[in-house]
DNA sequence: AGCAAATAGTTAGCGTGCTAACTATTTATT
DNA sequence: AATAAATAGTTAGCACGCTAACTATTTGCT
């Protein structure tokens, strides 16, 4: 429901939630970093990011540079355009999670939201031992 | 993570996560619904249910049997293969599940619950206003 | 009774997740 | 220095979520 309300101030922006997502990390630390790295901080796999920085690199939101020291590597980087559609997105999204959330005491959220990463820790080390 | 781990237990039983939810939902009130119903109660659309009966209908875990007074529904039935391979898996994901809940407080889960399902119901209004 | 609207199921096609396998380059071994 | 192993990115192909549009049937209106 999230992805599906957001989808609607997307689209006519020319994004998807996949996509939007790929700015928004790489505007919160990941903006010169290298694919693989991205696709990591990202918590998605080299060969999904790639389609994604395809689609973002024609319409003109991103652009790959290669790295000096390493012809196989690419660092991504956003262009202009994609700094104005994000603050546009990052306020509708705000204000969405504001509504979503509204009500609900801010103690009340962090034990949640402990319990909920409690869960995922335990999930990651299932295959570990 | 969870859809994860659980996917090494279906593959051999060929099964994917998706096809074995599907089957899930009909054990737990889904049997003998009509393909409309049932993709109401998983909360997917028809067009995808379709495909997923359609897999396990090959693959005989499912059949599709003609509604006596409405020539276009079908209802759609679990075969006995279905049944062994459901407890099988159900015994598998109580287990994971298990092991993922361990630790915490039956009281901090219901809370964490409760939470989440507030949310949700938030988002299910926010087209309705 | 007859025609419009609604309904069940399906097909077509797109976006995004994955894994497997390939190319090009870099690093490590011997 | 030459060759093996590892790494970055990509391509190919599958599964599954969706919406839009189609067929067949049923329901409702006049």
């Amino acid at each position: 429901m999230w992805r599906h309300h957001l989808e609607s101030a997307l689209r006519p922006r020319g994004l998807t939630y996949s996509t939007w997502r790929t700015l928004a990390f790489m505007q919160r630390d990941g903006d010169g970093m290298v694919q693989k790295e991205l696709a990591k901080f990202m918590g998605i796999e080299a060969p999904t990011l790639v389609r994604l920085l395809d689609r973002l690199a024609a319409a003109g939101f991103v652009v790959r540079r290669p790295v000096p020291g390493d012809r196989r590597a690419n660092t991504v980087h956003l262009c202009t355009r994609a700094h104005a559609v994000l603050q546009e997105l990052n306020e509708v999204a705000a204000a969405l999670r504001g509504r979503l959330l509204e009500g609900i005491p801010a103690d009340r959220l962090r034990d949640c939201r402990k319990a909920l990463e409690t869960i995922i820790a335990k999930a990651r080390d299932v295959g570990t031992d």
